[in-house]
DNA sequence: GATGAATGAGATTTCATTCAT
DNA sequence: TATGAATGAAATCTCATTCAT
């Protein structure tokens, strides 16, 4: 026998925790459920707050959508870049963040689905998050690359070409393994894909 | 103050030529504005005919973007596999394909947002029908790829991994160029695309 | 196994064959499915003719309902008046009208529904059908009446009356009978029917 | 040029008074405009309240009406059998139900085209409204009949066809009345009905 | 004349957003 | 400040009617 506890009527908490719980309702009804079908009663509702309090922190759905994205873009990086720093060989330090990249959405597999919608839905949008991102990064990966051709050990082909491709690379398998249904996590590929992209398919 | 030349009256064309106007005019529209934005009668406008005659000839606006995704995918298809088989050697098929596949988003860049789209809304079917079509190609690649390992010419890789590869490398490449609002053709890097394929970075 | 023999492209028939096929069809259709969800298509189908046939015989579904509740009213009454100008009683006249008045309906039950949605549907037009065919007989149904009450077989009611009463029971009778959803035929309540006008339930 | 003074702004009620607002407005609206034909908008008008509050409240139009008529039939049924159980006499009982019937319709007009309406359109549902309420006073009436009978004031029918056969009267009567266009009210005509029941037209 | 492909007005319903409480 | 009742714009789909063939 469930005894219903509802939600307090009316609760009294720091914006910024507001801000938290209302984002993290948001990921998670967003990714299920589309932009589009989700509706935001339903998000209040996951949120534990009424609907005017969404509309009071964020401007509208689309606002909330993107802040929802961009919280899941900032995870993601630094769940990649976290300990990197650290390693000391560049061809360690990319292996890893393959790693760490595929480690991330097999443990967060909705942000995939947010990173899919935003592309869907926001299409005037100059740029995704993601590219946005992943651009930031763009100079510090370079450094790493050209380190490894000066290292002697990338030969043929440009540092820039080397980056585009491995971004492409995984990049391509999430949206594979997500689109595609494949139930094997993606970390376990990672070793494989790194090879690949050291030695390709006739090394 | 424009005078509207509306379209002159009502012509009667066989079921057949109908369609295809109407999937070609919602191919335009839903890649441009997006399944959910697009207006069916914004798609009867740019087809020349009637709301109706959409409705006559497909069953709701989900069946017809569904029939402009596969006939998208068909168009692809054809694209790819068309003068493959008159190919000699297995590599030579891999880069002519790649190079085909990259070349035809080229032409018809509508068709990425294509499949954005379908996976953006329609979470609940199966598999994305370019999902579908990848599978079903996937015996004769699989074969390819064996007579290379067969001839030596795939080391260390296993011709299914080498594959799923390929497929993410490409599928990836695809949509980091139209997501990150690249503009150099994808076709131009087919090639630096097949060698790191091969060769890998450090080849 | 059956084998299809599609309706013949085109047919040249009298106008006048065309138009009661059409109106059979219809009495079918609209009695069926309500005059809203009965469709043009679906009635041009049922009387083998396409649907600019019927638009070039009638001039829109309105007209083509109105004559069908027409021609079913004409039915009815043909049905009722038809042999009581040989009967000689008066009383006998109402008891043989009352069963024949049940009688078609238990043969043609669809058309009390006709009744039913031409009121429902056409609540702008003076009067339905069926109240103007009565007014037409009232006259005569008045004279029988009176010829009664002089034979000193009406006592304490006036003719005019008894007349509505009549009316209103037996019309009640049709319309609660179907509507209820009796399953017994109205005329075997004939007898009781006519009994209960003549002596009253203390009788 | 006239000037709209819309409804001042949103005002905020009790739920069981805006849904009896809608109820009124509806019972209006579909009384003069029928099922089809009445536009959920107007009848929001009507009501004082926007068009998502209907939904709010009804899941749908049908349902909407449906209430109507649930809401029609409860007050019909009230009206007549308010002060039924203080008269003594069954006789007398019966005479003051057909009045006060008769007089709900002269009051309610609107009502017997709800009537006519949900049978039009919901032919589908297994029974009216109407028949079912009537069906749940049966027993209490037959009763009353029954004791008639015992008295000896009804000799020479069963009392479970003198109940059916004043049911089909007094309905068909309120039927008939409305649709012929009838002006005299029926409460008039309330004795000449229960003379004409007791005694016939012969009496 | 006969057909049925083509048309588009019109009505229901949803849900983001507002604002009275 | 927090709530959720109230709003109404917007979009799909149907089907009576027309008219090219």
């Amino acid at each position: 026998m469930t005894i219903n506890t509802p939600r307090p009527t009316r609760t009294h908490k720091p914006a910024e925790e507001r801000r938290r719980d209302i984002l993290d309702a948001a990921a998670l009804v967003f990714a299920a459920q589309g932009y589009r079908c989700a509706d935001v009663e339903c998000i209040a509702e996951h949120a534990g707050v009424g609907k005017g309090t969404i509309y009071r922190l964020f401007d509208n759905k689309e606002a909330l959508f993107l802040s929802t994205v961009e919280k899941a873009m900032e995870d993601l990086s630094a769940h990649v870049n976290e300990s990197i720093d650290e390693i000391e060989d560049p061809e360690q330090q990319i292996r890893t963040a393959i790693h760490r990249y595929f480690d991330f959405f097999d443990r967060n597999p909705g942000t995939v689905e947010l990173f899919i919608q935003e592309r869907a839905e926001f299409r005037n949008r100059e740029k995704p998050i993601y590219f946005i991102y992943q651009e930031n990064r763009r100079a510090v990966w370079l450094e790493r690359f050209e380190r490894l051709a000066r290292l002697g050990r990338i030969r043929s082909v440009s540092p820039e070409l080397a980056l585009d491709m491995i971004g492409n690379l995984v990049y391509g398998a999430v949206f594979s393994q997500r689109l595609s249904g494949g139930q094997r996590p993606l970390s376990e590929q990672s070793d494989a894909v790194a090879d690949l992209l050291f030695n390709g398919i006739k090394g």
